[in-house]
RNA sequence: GGGCGCUUAGCUCAGCUGGCUAGAGCAUCUCGUUUACACCGAGAGGGUCGGGGGUUCGAAUCCCUCAGCGCCCACCA
């Protein structure tokens, strides 16, 4: 035999993948006559390691691949790698500051080029990780984020949005950390609640309340609401106020942005430093003065406080107005939300800066129209009204960031002139001359999103590898949730916009993979989980199994490592049909005419067709875990536990080998490595399961056999349930003048693991509770009396049901209402258990006349 | 405050357009080494589908409501 006992994947899954590797099977099939189908990878990070959401990922993604693939459409799998822009910056920092360096010693070019090493040193991980969980993607295309294609048609799309007036260069706050030094986009911020002291300060005739006495220097109003009599003698008026660096003047103005039960119901407007303040400040026209600068201190405005931190700066100013008798009371527990940066968790500091923003207002129209009208599905569809709720409230999108290691945003800037700004793809020159006049260079890089948000079109339109302009748009983009905004939404924005169709047809959003108690995994927690170990342990297919099972779309959800388990132990169960079908028929057995000859042939037969049916459509609907559950009770249920059992009786060779070609193929895309290893052993007629085609539904059979065949398991399952009770070891089954009894006496007696199975004419025993075939297990009276209450308890439970059915069929509603074959189906069930009934009463008949006796 | 979810067996979760006795994996209990497989086989137990109301012949599924949990967004001077 060339299959051992037991599968140990590790031994196989590398040869495997580079068979296919080597063989290009993961390149697009040139003929496209049953059409395309495609899936642009999420480019994981090119410096990093894969995590348990990129096993997720790659499962999900990898069995639509395999399964179009086999169901013979053109397919290709575009993989990627991500130079993650401040994902990476923010790793290679700390490794700078590790060494006691500084990026400001650094010029840009410089950075620029130890990323750029430091990513290579590293990359390459992740594509091997994705080859070991058996991504069957075409590595000839796989396009890195700064690829020369990828920033020519960023900067394709920034000038079409620059010379369509879709892109401005605007002086607004923006978020910024002040560790990192760059600016986000709105949606960039994550929020934590924080104790933060609540100061009452006296504020000429007002009091007010502030978090932040800190930017008091670049208080520039004073505003209350509209309607709120307190204080509407002082609307409009110059006031003065006492500082603690001497006294100055300043505007109140009414707005309906205060809220008059808050504090005292007054605000201080510090335009520079505050969102709603800017607001403000816009709509009375107040001026705006920045008291912090980018490295977070304090700027000379602040005086005698300038170089201080915002956190120094609140203590010694709190303290300073104290000793004025300006502080009226320090609620010192009180709790606000408070923007952070989501990697080093530095409070966002609101900054005015001069950043390039997008106008996303007239953007996002197509998009949103586009998923009202269904040109996109999303999976599941609650994600669509998400995201129909976001792009209604879209706001202008900061593209710019202030680290080195991205797209250089390829705009100028006289020097002459701040309002003259030119683009310019020359980004390599720091200043560059035309008509006499020299330009600055933007210091600025591209938000990542920016480019990675024109990634469908960029690697169909402009693969390095080929033209897959027929490709685009995409099939489905399969992705997680969390960057549902930050990815997906642009992706829908600026494919609609550049290449006039939305990039995908179907959005499948997937939930973040938990550890096992259901806490999101974190290196900080100490609780993630290496992809790479558990295909170690239990194998590349068990962890796609274990991953896709019970999972739904959309939903966080705790990783099994018992699901894992459960897939390895199916992996070694196909293995071991291949085994028993390899020692029946050989390694190089080529016939495979399904020709049904026994009743257990008919059932597999419809067995199989029905399954294949099944899977087909779920897998059409990206309902993985049922597919899944489905080929995993057509495996172990049927074929194994039944079809294989009742070949030990009336083997069909062929018949076999067409079981099994046909599992191999259906399994592939759920568990590729296994089924390729059998399909390599056993020497099939196509060269690779991986190119093999998806099975056809296949109805030769007769229905009424295959029925059959589910009456002789009633047989089995029945006599091995009343032995299992009687607990009396190996029994003898008879029967009358049973034709189907007879015929497959052989079968039953094996599978129901019986004595013997044999023709009486006065019957004795006990007899089953079967509805359509008269047997009786051979025990003598002893075993028979234990037996009644279990009789009766059964006898009560179909009484029990009975009654149901006649409720329902009593009902003239129901017979009028509800749908002919429901009702008929009814009935049939009253039938048998009519029957069935019958048959338990008339044993109990018997088996009192033994106890009587 | 706005939006989106979730609550089903001891645990983790499936359950599409309402229709078999509500399913799976793991766990539990009983029996079993019959050469494909102990990563196994045969069998069993276990759920008033969060509570209440409604629509319907029929509700885990649709609607309303209450309770609990979670996520996202906005605001928090």
């Amino acid at each position: 035999m060339k299959l051992a006992k037991l599968y140990e994947p590790q031994q196989y899954e590398p040869t495997i993948y580079a068979l296919w590797e080597t063989a290009a099977a993961f390149a697009p099939n040139p003929n496209k006559d049953k059409g395309v189908y495609s899936i642009v990878m999420p480019p994981p990070n090119a410096n990093g390691n894969l995590h348990m959401g990129h096993a997720l990922m790659t499962a999900v993604e990898d069995i639509l691949i395999r399964y179009h693939r086999q169901k013979g459409q053109s397919t290709v799998f575009i993989p990627g790698a991500d130079h993650a822009g401040f994902e990476t910056w923010v790793v290679f920092e700390k490794q700078l500051e590790k060494e006691g360096k500084n990026r400001f010693d650094f010029s840009r070019e410089e950075l620029y080029s130890m990323v750029w090493e430091f990513v290579a040193a590293q990359r390459g991980n992740m594509e091997i990780q994705l080859r070991e969980l058996g991504a069957s993607a075409d590595w000839s295309k796989l396009v890195f984020t700064l690829d020369k294609n990828v920033i020519e048609t960023a900067y394709k799309t920034f000038k079409k949005l620059w010379d369509d007036g879709l892109v401005y260069r605007g002086k607004r706050l923006v978020n910024y950390c002040t560790k990192h030094h760059t600016g986000f986009s709105d949606i960039e911020v994550e929020y934590e609640d924080r104790t933060t002291p609540l100061y009452y300060l006296k504020y000429g005739p007002f009091i007010l309340a502030t978090t932040r006495p800190e930017t008091k220097f670049g208080d520039t109003g004073v505003a209350v609401h509209p309607d709120d009599k307190r204080y509407s003698p002082y609307v409009g008026k110059e006031i003065e106020i006492m500082g603690v660096n001497g006294p100055f003047t300043i505007k109140v103005v009414a707005d309906k942005h205060v809220d008059p039960k808050f504090g005292t119901g007054v605000v201080k407007v510090t335009p520079a430093h505050d969102f709603n303040d800017w607001d403000i400040a816009q709509r009375h026209n107040l001026p705006v003065i920045q008291v912090i600068g980018l490295d977070g201190r304090l700027t000379e405005r602040a005086g005698r406080f300038a170089g201080m931190t915002v956190l120094e700066a609140r203590e010694a100013i709190a303290k300073a107005l104290e000793e004025k008798d300006l502080l009226v009371k320090v609620e010192r527990d009180y709790k606000n939300r408070v923007g952070v940066c989501y990697k080093c968790k530095t409070v966002i500091e609101p900054m005015l800066m001069d950043q390039w923003f997008i106008n996303m207002k007239p953007l996002a129209q197509p998009a949103l129209e586009a998923i009202k009208q269904g040109d996109i599905t999303f999976y599941p569809s609650s994600k669509g009204k998400v995201l129909i709720n976001y792009l209604k409230g879209v706001r202008d999108w900061n593209i710019s960031r202030q680290i080195p290691w991205g797209i250089p945003i390829p705009a100028f800037q006289n020097v002459n002139n701040d309002e003259d700004w030119i683009f310019d793809t020359r980004v390599e020159e720091e200043t560059i001359q035309i008509d006499g006049k020299t330009y600055r260079r933007d210091p600025d890089t591209f938000d990542t999103w920016f480019s990675s948000g024109q990634w469908p079109f960029i690697v169909t339109q402009a693969n390095p590898g080929g033209d897959l302009s027929d490709y685009y748009p995409t099939s489905v983009m399969e992705t997680g949730h969390d960057i549902l905004y930050s990815w997906v939404s642009r992706m829908i924005i600026l494919g609609l916009y550049s290449a006039n169709k939305a990039p995908f047809k179907d959005v499948y959003l997937h939930g973040l993979v938990l550890d096992s108690h259901g806490q999101k995994m974190s290196k900080s927690k100490g609780n993630v989980l290496n992809p790479q170990e558990i295909v170690q342990k239990f194998g590349s297919d068990a962890l796609r199994m274990g991953i896709i099972a019970n999972r739904g779309a959309g939903n966080n959800q705790a990783f099994s490592q018992a699901a894992v388990v459960s897939g390895r132990n199916f992996a070694n169960k196909l293995w071991n049909i291949a085994r028993y079908i390899e020692d029946t028929i050989g390694d190089d057995y080529k016939e495979r005419a399904p020709t049904p000859e026994s009743l257990a042939d008919h059932w597999a037969l419809r067995q199989l067709d029905r399954a294949n049916t099944r899977i087909t459509k779920l897998l059409d609907t990206y309902r993985f875990n049922e597919a899944y559950e489905t080929l995993y009770h057509l495996i172990w249920n049927d074929i194994a536990d039944w079809y294989i059992e009742a070949s030990k009786v009336s083997l069909n060779k062929p018949l076999l080998a067409y079981t099994l070609e046909t599992l191999l193929k259906i399994t592939h895309p759920f568990a590729p490595f296994v089924t390729e290893t059998i399909w390599q052993t056993l020497k099939w007629e196509e060269d690779m399961v991986i190119n093999s085609s998806w099975p056809e539904p296949y109805q030769e059979y007769t229905v009424r056999s295959a029925k059959a065949f589910t009456e002789l398991r009633e047989v089995i399952t029945e006599a091995r349930f009343v032995a299992n009770e009687l607990g009396a070891g190996k029994q003898r089954l008879l029967f009358t003048d049973d034709k189907l009894i007879s015929d497959n006496h052989e079968l039953v007696r094996q599978l129901a693991n019986l004595h013997a199975v044999e023709k009486v004419d006065q019957p004795r025993g006990l007899r089953l509770a079967l509805v359509k075939h008269e047997a009786w297990l051979d025990v003598d009276e002893h075993t028979l009396r234990k037996h009644h209450a279990k009789l009766e308890k059964r006898l009560e439970t179909t009484r029990e049901q009975i009654k149901r059915f006649e409720l329902r069929l009593n009902n003239k509603a129901y017979i009028a209402h509800a749908p002919e074959k429901v009702v008929a189906q009814t009935r049939e069930q009253l039938t048998e258990h009519q029957a069935l009934r019958e048959r338990l009463a008339k044993e109990l008949q018997v088996l009192r006349g033994f106890s009587q006796k």
